[in-house]
DNA sequence: TTGATATATTCCCATATAGGAATATGATTA
DNA sequence: TAATCATATTCCTATATGGGAATATATCAA
């Protein structure tokens, strides 16, 4: 089996840094295809194809407007990962991270001296 | 190109699910790999495999004990995701909904009504 | 209808998996 | 040293890209 479909979930679609930068882009309100073109300096069938990821896992919306396809945030399909993401956010807190520091520290001492006495 | 490695970061390794999955099982405290073979019901290769990505990005860490390995997770590698998608909290939240509920429902009517009569 | 603008799709290809099986490496004990 | 337990690595393969180029589709203007 090779790796899962970008599609697959919203994990997936924006572990791709382009997807998150067209995200981002669009954290600022509805955009055309081609205002993302020039925002990102991507080429516009690119924009297109990560766009359809996007909409396929349901991170984003599309309206037509004339001939220009708007886009715009629906970060409903977001929300998994922040639940998943926020069950470890003690663990980079000042105090986890001083903890963190004392354990490894530990681990030198343990490497560094065979017993304690030459 | 294909792909961004697994391993490029954070995002794209947990973009997997039993990499998650492991890092759920070591939300607990330290593991040794067989307990998460145990508990995950996977192969112990693929568990290895899955653990390597994890410590390539820095979300785990290693620690010698006999011939066992323990492994623990250190979540500050998590936190540039939790960052990101932070900032699209806002548009889940419920007030939010019905905004995005009302801008669907005027897209549904402007898509009904081609202009009024007839 | 013809031309122009805005997007989406298709084709092709190099690349990075993720899992299964077999095997290698390391540490512990008899 | 041999046997065993615990992990890691290698080899193989099917699959899913993501980008570039070319093209199709849709809408608006003349």
């Amino acid at each position: 089996m090779a790796r899962a479909a970008t599609t697959a979930d919203a994990f997936n679609a924006v572990a791709e840094p382009r997807r998150r930068q067209i995200l981002d882009a669009l954290a600022g309100g509805e955009r055309a295809v081609n205002d993302l073109v020039r925002m990102l300096g991507l080429a516009q069938p690119q924009v297109s194809k990560h766009l359809r990821v996007l909409r396929e896992v349901g991170v984003v919306d599309v309206r037509d407007e004339g001939r220009q396809r708007l886009y715009r945030i629906d970060g409903r399909a977001l929300k998994p990962i922040h639940d998943w993401v926020k069950n470890y956010e003690r663990s980079w807190t000042e105090r986890f991270d001083q903890l963190e520091a004392v354990l490894e520290d530990l681990e030198q001492e343990e490497k560094g001296a065979g017993g304690g006495d030459e």
